[in-house]
DNA sequence: TATGCGTGGTA
DNA sequence: TTACCAAGCAT
């Protein structure tokens, strides 16, 4: 570390962080459990949105045990709207194998942490650090910013191979008397100060510390690699309704995106006209019709795909096959007004406001 | 190591 | 509107 007295850098960010922190729900807590859910909620998701389902989160969890005993489909109604789904289930399953396993205690080991389902380098780290006070780098995307502009590190932060530069980085700067509150105002520095664009150079605790200020080089930091656009997808999606005035719903698949997420049925298009939508509609055993005017254009863009829709009104003709309409409890017709109690991807919620605009659902 | 996995905010 | 970004993890 011959770029940076780590002393003198510590005194600096500390003093400014102590001065200038925000108040956040997770900070004015002690509770591992809760440092927990609240990096899990934070991974990838703004501070912003994360506030109002912590505190949701909370009131209907409030203890390891709460947790563990819950439906998982009541888990994932209360992280519903926050996307990456998968974090809830697998902080689920975290928190049933701590209830189980460690008595319902938050274990303070690195190996103990880091097997933890949904738990990896970061927020082993962040746990470790900030719930209890251990010196471990917990290295997010603010971190990897901060210090490839602080050091010049010119290694591509998009890269799996970079991690362990800016690990040894950050374990070289932590200070070691304060660790919980050293990785905490790292990265409040990036969100605050350190911006991935016109970062606040000029009233930056630490700039006299900065090598990317000194060479002028900050917008040219942190060198990132850019990731390919989404591809494109189009598809018919079925919001078909019963004799009472029921509306047919399934489950999604237990893996994958949006995965054990409620959705419309849908299929996708690989033609113009219906006949896609007439053959979902015989492999539900029902026998379909639409309406052909009335078709609702619904766009959802996700990190990797986008989703073009096409939702058609529809209503059951007849049944023709009474078993498959029947048979999978992973396909039910529904109250509408009932929607609200199954979890939905934002994706279909957008597909309900339009129902709901067209006064074809009510609440 | 590269890709799949959500959503909302901002320039 | 487009593009990028935000306290990453699993595989």
């Amino acid at each position: 570390m011959r770029k940076i007295k780590p002393e003198d850098f510590q005194r600096d960010l500390l003093q400014w962080y102590d001065e200038n922190k925000r108040d956040l729900p997770w900070r004015r807590e002690r509770d591992p459990y809760k440092i927990w859910v609240s990096e899990i909620m934070l991974q990838q998701t703004q501070v912003d949105t994360v506030i109002p389902y912590y505190q949701r989160f909370m009131s209907l969890f409030p203890t390891v045990k709460d947790l563990a005993e819950a439906d998982e489909e009541t888990v994932l109604k209360a992280w519903e709207g926050l996307g990456y789904y998968s974090r809830a289930r697998n902080l689920h399953s975290a928190v049933k194998e701590v209830n189980n396993t460690y008595g319902g205690e938050v274990p303070s080991s690195e190996k103990d942490v880091k097997s933890l389902k949904g738990v990896g380098p970061y927020t082993a780290g962040a746990i470790l650090s900030i719930a209890f006070n251990i010196p471990a780098p917990a290295v997010d995307g603010n971190v990897m910013r901060v210090t490839s502009r602080l050091l010049a590190i010119y290694d591509d932060i998009a890269k799996a191979s970079s991690r362990k530069i800016f690990e040894e980085t950050a374990m070289e700067l932590i200070d070691k008397d304060r660790p919980s509150d050293f990785n905490q105002a790292l990265m409040e520095l990036g969100a605050l100060i350190c911006t991935p664009k016109n970062p606040a150079c000029l009233i930056c605790p630490v700039n006299e510390h900065c090598s990317a200020r000194k060479e002028g080089v900050q917008d040219l930091l942190p060198v990132k690699s850019k990731k390919k656009p989404p591809k494109k997808m189009k598809m018919k999606v079925l919001l078909v309704k019963d004799e009472n005035d029921r509306v047919l719903i399934e489950r999604r698949p237990d893996t994958g995106l949006l995965a054990k997420l409620w959705q419309f049925p849908n299929i996708e298009a690989e033609t113009d006209d219906l006949s896609d939508l007439k053959r979902l509609g015989e492999s539900l055993g029902l026998t379909l019709e639409f309406e052909k005017e009335n078709v609702q254009e619904v766009k959802h863009v996700f990190s990797h795909v986008v989703w073009e829709m096409e939702v058609y009104k529809g209503f059951v003709k007849s049944v023709h096959n009474a078993e498959l309409y029947e048979e999978s409890a992973l396909k039910q017709f529904v109250a509408t007004e009932d929607i609200n109690y199954y979890p939905f991807p934002v994706s279909h919620q957008k597909i309900i406001d339009g129902a709901l605009a067209k006064g074809e659902m009510y609440k």
